[in-house]
DNA sequence: TGTACATCAGTGAACGCGCGTTCACTGATGTAC
DNA sequence: TGTACATCAGTGAACGCGCGTTCACTGATGTAC
C-alpha cells in the first residue's frame, strides 16, 4: 500500500518521536524495532524503507530527545522570568519529571547507556550536553552572581546526577529528599533569589 | 563433574563477581547469561543450580558492586587523611575512573540502568544510595564546615552526574572539563583545603 | 580406615521466543503522454 | 483533463541468531556402614 510522499515524511518523523520517547522509557536496548514501528502505527516491515538500522535511528532519536529537551528547560525558564534559576532547578527535579522519562531530559534518561553507543549516538549527546550547557550559562548567568562554563557544567551535573539517583531508588521519602537537596543548592548557588528550605 | 561444595560455593561468589563487573560495562541487557558464566569459567548450564533467575543475579551483583564501590571511595580518602574531601572528588573524577567502569562507581554505572528494573534490584540500590550518603556525609563533615545529609545528597549528585557526562560524551575535552569543573566545585565547596584552578 | 552407593555441581544439547534484518509482494501514488 | 504504466511505501512472512531457561546425563564428592 504505496503512501503519498508527504505522508511518508511524516511517517518517518512520527518513528523518530515515538523512538525518541521509548528510547528515554526504556532504553536503547530495553525496546524492540518491533514495539517501535508498532507505536508510530506501522508494521515491522516498513522500518527499513526509513532508517538504514536500528543504530541510526538511535542516532536520530537522540538528537531529537536532546533538542526537544533544551527547548522544554528553555520554555519552563521563561514562564517565570523573575527567578529562572530556581525555576529551572525545581522544574528539572519535581517529581512529575522524575516520574516521566519518556517526555524528560535525554541526558538523565540516556546518558549511561549512550557512553556504551557507538560514536554516532555519542556525538549527538556530545552536541546535546554542549546545548545544555549553553542554556544553563545563560540562565545561571541571569543571576547577580555571573556564571561561567565551569557553573554551568556543575550546575548541569548535579541536576542531572540527583535526578537519575532519585529514579533508581525504591524509597519515596529518600527520593525526593535527594531531589529536594540539589535543587536547593543550585538555586541558591546562584541566586538571591533564595529558595526556602523544605 | 561434580565438585566440592567449597569449590562450589566460591564458584557461586566468583559468578557474582564477574558478573557485578560485567553489568557495570555493559548494563543488565547488555551482556547474557552465556557471557558471564563464560567470564567466570563455567557453562551457561551451570547457572540454574546457582541462582533462580538473571534478575536474582542482577540484584546479588547490585548489591555486590555497590559495596566495592563505597569501600573503595572509603578506602582513596583514607589513603589521603589531610585532604579527604578534594581527594573524594579527584579520585571520583579522575580520568581513570571515568575509564574504567566495571570496576568503578556502582551508581554511575547502573542507576539508569535500575530505575528501569524491579524492586529487587532497586532495593539494592536504595541501600547503596544510603550507604555512599554515609559515607560522603562523613567525609564532608571532616572539613570545616560541618554538614548535613543534604550536604552529601548534593555532592553526590554532582560527582555522579559529572561522571555520567563525561562517559557519554564523545568530545575528551568536553569530557576532561566537565570533570574537572565538578571536582573542582566540591572540593571548594567544603574545605578550606582549596584546589588549584586548572 | 576402606568400600559401596547416593548425591549433586557442572556439562552441553535443546526449548521457545523475540531480536535485527531481508524480501517477494501489493496496490495506491506519481508520471508520461 | 484523462488514461496507462512505472514507481515505491508499506505489508507480513521468513531468515539466522542469541537470549533466558530446561533437562538428561556425567562423574567426582560426600556419606553410610
Amino acid at each position: 500500500m504505496r503512501v503519498s510522499r508527504k505522508q511518508a515524511e511524516m511517517n518517518r518523523e512520527h518513528v523518530i518521536d515515538v523512538a525518541s520517547r521509548l528510547f528515554r522509557e526504556h532504553g536503547f536496548d530495553g525496546i524492540g524495532l518491533d514495539d517501535l514501528m508498532k507505536g508510530a502505527g506501522l508494521t515491522r516491515g516498513a522500518f527499513y524503507g526509513q532508517f538504514p538500522s536500528k543504530a541510526a535511528l538511535a542516532e536520530e532519536a537522540s538528537e531529537r530527545a536532546l533538542t526537544q529537551s533544551v527547548n522544554k528547560l528553555a520554555d519552563a525558564v521563561s514562564a517565570d522570568a523573575d527567578r529562572p534559576v530556581s525555576t529551572l532547578a525545581n522544574y528539572y527535579l519535581s517529581v512529575a519529571h522524575r516520574d516521566f522519562a519518556s517526555g524528560g531530559c535525554a541526558l538523565a534518561a540516556l546518558a549511561s547507556d549512550a557512553a556504551r553507543e557507538g560514536d554516532g549516538v555519542r556525538s549527538k549527546f556530545t552536541e546535546g550536553v554542549e546545548a545544555h550547557l549553553e542554556l544553563f550559562e545563560d540562565v545561571l548567568s541571569s543571576s547577580p552572581r555571573r556564571a561561567d562554563f565551569d557553573d554551568a557544567a556543575v550546575a548541569l551535573s548535579t541536576l542531572v546526577g540527583a535526578l537519575i539517583l532519585a529514579r533508581a531508588v525504591n524509597d519515596e521519602t529518600l527520593s525526593r529528599r535527594i531531589l529536594a537537596a540539589a535543587a536547593r543548592a543550585v538555586a541558591d548557588d546562584f541566586s538571591s533569589e533564595k529558595s526556602a528550605r523544605t
